[in-house]
This record gives C-alpha cells, sequence and structure tokens, in this order.
DNA sequence: GTCGGTTTTGGCAGACTCTGCCACGATAGT
DNA sequence: ACTATCGTGGCAGAGTCTGCCAAAACCGAC
C-alpha cells in the first residue's frame, strides 16, 4: 500500500500500448491526413474506446509529438555554456548543431512526420507554437550575453533567438524534403551563415 | 437581373453588422479571454443566432483578424521595388518600415489585440499561421535576389524572409508592451540592424 | 401599395475534439 | 481465491464549425 514494488508490469503494458497506438496513428494519418483521421478511427483500428485513447494522449497532437525521440536535452543549459566560449549567434549555432546532430541520425522518421505536419493547417500551428516556447526559454540565458544600444538587450535577444530557431526549421524543412542529398549540418551552418555575408550582399 | 445597380444598400448594411460584430467580439474577449468566450455569447450580445454569426465570420478567429485596417498593400511588390535600390536584407527592412509606419497610427487598436491574442494559446498559433503564409508570398521574390554558394538560394531566401518577419513581430510586440514610450519604427530599426553588430559581439 | 423573386436569417441535426462522471471488468498482491 | 486497486468503456456535455431547409426580410418593378 506504502510503494509499489519496483516498476510494475502494468506500466510497461501502458508504455507498449502507448507505443502501438503512436504507430497506427501515424500509419493512419499518412493514408488518410491528420485532419481527415479522427480520433475514434485510431481507436477503433487499435482496438480500443476513444475514451480510452484519451487516457493515453491528452490530445490527438501528441499522439504525434509527444514520443519523439529525447530531443529533451537541456537547450538552455548548452547555450549557457556556449555563451561562454563564443558570442550569442555563435553560440545559437552551436547550440542547434548539438540538436541536429541528434536528428540526423533519424532521417527518415522525422520526414515522415513532417510529410503529415504539412497535411494539416492545425497542425502547423501547433507545432510553431512549440518553437514559441523553446524561444521563450532560451532568451533570459541571452539576454546578458547580448551588447548594444541601453535598453534594447531584451528586442535584441528575442530576435537574435527567433531568428536562429528559424534557421533551425528552415534548414530542417530543406533537408526533409531533399531525402539523402544534402546533410543537415551543412543546411543549418549555410542558414547560420547567411547574415555573415550581408554586408557583401547589400548594395 | 443582369447586374446590379451599384453598390447596394444590403451590402453596405452588412458591413456595418459585421463591424458590429467584430467591436462586439473584441470587447467581450478583452473581458473574458477569447477561449472563455464562446460564439453563442457573441452572437446574442449582438442580438443574432450563432448560425448567423458564422456567416459572417468563416471561423471564430476571423472575427479577430479578419478586418484589420488595409495592411493588405501588396508586399510581394513592394519588396520588389526596394530590391532595384538595396540588398535583400535591406530592402525587407524598408518594406516591413512600410507596414510599421500604417501600424504606428493605430496605436491603441492595436495594443488591444495583442492583449486578447496573449490571453489564448489557440490564437497566438494562429498567427503564426499567418505570418507562414505571408513569408511564403514574399519568398519566390527575394530568390533571385539572393547570392551565395550553389543551390543554396532557396534556403538563405527563406531563412532571410522569416529572419525579417522575426525582427517585425519582435520589434511590434516590444512596442506595444511599451504603450507609447517608444517609436515603433525605432524597435524596428534596432531589430534588423541587430545583425548588422553581429561580428562585433562574436568573441 | 402590392406582387414576385432574391437574399438573409434561424433552427435543426450532425461531425469532431476533448472532459467529467460512474459502473464494470481485469489485474496484482496477499 | 479474495480483495483492493487500476484500467476501461459508455454516457453526457461543452464548444467549434457545416449542411440543409423553411421562414422572414428585403429590393425592385408594376
Amino acid at each position: 500500500m506504502d510503494e509499489s514494488p519496483a516498476i510494475g508490469i502494468r506500466e510497461r503494458a501502458r508504455g507498449a500500448l502507448r507505443g502501438e497506438l503512436a504507430d497506427v496513428a501515424l500509419r493512419l494519418f499518412e493514408e488518410r491526413g491528420y485532419d481527415q483521421t479522427p480520433v475514434d478511427d485510431i481507436a477503433s483500428a487499435a482496438g480500443i474506446s476513444p475514451r480510452t485513447f484519451y487516457r493515453y494522449f491528452g490530445t490527438k497532437e501528441e499522439v504525434l509529438f509527444g514520443d519523439l525521440p529525447p530531443t529533451s536535452v537541456d537547450l538552455p543549459a548548452l547555450l549557457e555554456d556556449h555563451l561562454l566560449r563564443a558570442g550569442p549567434w555563435e553560440a545559437l549555432h552551436q547550440t542547434l548543431r548539438h540538436v541536429a546532430e541528434n536528428i540526423g541520425t533519424q532521417r527518415g522518421r522525422w520526414s515522415r512526420l513532417l510529410r503529415v505536419v504539412n497535411t494539416s493547417d492545425t497542425l502547423r500551428a501547433g507545432h510553431l507554437e512549440q518553437q514559441m516556447n523553446l524561444a521563450q526559454s532560451l532568451i533570459p540565458t541571452l539576454v546578458p550575453a547580448v551588447e548594444g544600444p541601453a535598453g534594447w538587450s531584451d528586442l535584441r535577444a528575442r530576435v537574435l533567438v527567433h531568428a536562429a530557431l528559424t534557421c533551425f526549421d528552415t534548414a530542417f524543412s530543406h533537408w526533409a524534403e531533399r531525402d539523402g542529398d544534402i546533410e543537415m549540418l551543412e543546411a543549418l551552418d549555410i542558414a547560420f551563415t547567411t547574415f555573415s555575408t550581408l554586408d557583401s550582399v547589400q548594395a
């Protein structure tokens, strides 16, 4: 009554079913599109009731995004570390390189995901929402490292972080669309260095 | 039967009701938050049926974003024009300065809107979605103007456009949060020049 | 002023996501 | 095997949004 023995068989079963649900859902989404696949269909395809589906995933989106491989490195900490050795922009660059390396090892899974995401407006919006949250978590770390005009550090930190995430996102899409042709890291580097060459392109 | 005489009284009435709906909705959203304000309440507050509401606005979001003052300058064309005289980044900067000037004349309305948007996750996501669409419309214009490594023009154009919109958005929020203290254009300029000083901040 | 045709409106029913509630069944530990 | 706990399924409900159809309002013409 005090505490469970250890892991518990139930929890492992729960994890298995969760994974199976995610698989089934992804397959259905690919076949018929995200918006055209009601939760009822996922549930019956997996042999459970819709109500139970919502006990495994709080929302329909979570069945897509919830079980991503643990990209969950502590990015703010990583950024802070890089800031010891480099300026804000380069630190952001290196931080996101780390994420890109992890992603680069799972080509197939990520392009499947991206393809599904692109079938739905709702879904793209949700994805952007996540990016916003990530940005919010990085900005405070960056603020002290930004130099410039008097009270504008906040603004500049926000700009840099959002721009960096944009670089990542754009490189990611570019890479996912050209399956195998290019390297994720190369695309990321190109994206980040776009701003270094700005002077030369300005008239 | 062939063609209506001219403007038609009905259409003017329709426009008036549309405006009134937007007003009522905005007021309710400010009082109780966007997610806590069902369409039924907006409808009854305006003395119409919910069904009719959806004839005026396709979605609940549209009642907020649908009637924005005509920011609808042809931004791609404006960008193309600026590209004749400046590099990609500066052209984007000037293009968005134009938008900022229009916005700057409607301080109150815009900060009300921003406050409402920040009451809802759904809403922020929707707003980002619009930005994506705007970006998509600007990218083709910018691609030919971007120089750099072989086949990377697409990627770099996307990065620049998204970064520019990020600058705008960030400057806008910054400005709206400090009602009156700062100038929209000044904030925008600061945001855009953040990247020009990158070299000096890099270690 | 009245008629005829068009437009606008409102109500109904429905799909879909998501939540609270409760009873039923399976499971785990004793 | 027994019991307490947990997972499950069904039901009802809120909320957004759509299709359908009948009633009402409206405009122009006679």
